[in-house]
DNA sequence: AGTGAGATGGCCT
DNA sequence: GGCCATCTCACTA
């Protein structure tokens, strides 16, 4: 069965969208010889220039957000509370600097089929830690194959996707409120339940 | 089960 | 100098 990495077009699309069907697919980690494939349990939209929680707000641009500002597609990855990394994939064309930050994830089989201890990935500081991803996976092009990218799920995503209120992310105002944390329902992955599930 | 503090360093003003 | 899109462990109860 061939599998397809997700093309530039599917993340050129509304970020809040992108952050929804990224659950399910399989983010793929290529390390010298070792391919290591994860599916995606969870996810956060960033809006950019709109959004008082993303480091794009209202435009800035500084050395640290710059791959921000390229087209969909792409990884932003960068450095919190001075030993953790985040991963996000980009969306929306160049210059409209939004993004997706993949909060958890799942260590898959060759056979796609979950394997060891299921909360290894659950966060996005421990994902990066466990998948060795730093600063220097930062601005490379996802689409190509070569060392990160996100497959297409062999079956259709799982459909109970729960939105809650992000991380992390007090003292932004409403935008505290926004429900833009994607998840899969009640997953043992997931890095933090709501009070209300 | 829930709360609080410490680790630790780049980034931004 | 203060702030972080985090995590872990120690402590309460």
């Amino acid at each position: 069965m061939k599998k397809t990495i997700l093309p530039r077009k599917f993340y050129l699309r509304e970020t809040e969208k992108v952050a929804r069907e990224l659950l399910g697919q399989i983010l793929v980690v290529r390390a010298g010889r070792r391919t290591r494939r994860l599916m995606i349990v969870e996810t956060e939209a960033y809006l950019g220039l709109s959004d008082p929680a993303a480091h794009s707000f209202h435009g800035k641009r500084t050395e640290r957000v710059r791959a921000m500002y390229r087209p969909g597609g792409f990884s932003y990855v960068y450095l919190i509370y001075g030993m953790y990394f985040c991963l996000n994939v980009v969306t929306g064309g160049e210059d409209e600097p939004e993004a997706v930050l993949i909060r958890a994830a799942i260590a898959l089989d060759r056979a796609d089929r979950p394997t060891g201890d299921p909360r290894l990935c659950a966060g996005p500081g421990k994902l990066c830690r466990e998948l060795a991803i730093t600063k220097a996976d930062s601005d490379l092009d996802m689409t190509l194959g070569k060392r990160l990218w996100i497959e297409e799920a062999p079956r259709p995503a799982g459909v109970d996707v729960q939105s809650a209120e992000r991380v992390g992310v007090d003292g932004y105002g409403d935008a505290a409120h926004w429900p833009l944390r994607y998840y899969l329902r009640a997953h043992p992955a997931v890095s933090v339940f709501s009070k209300n599930l």
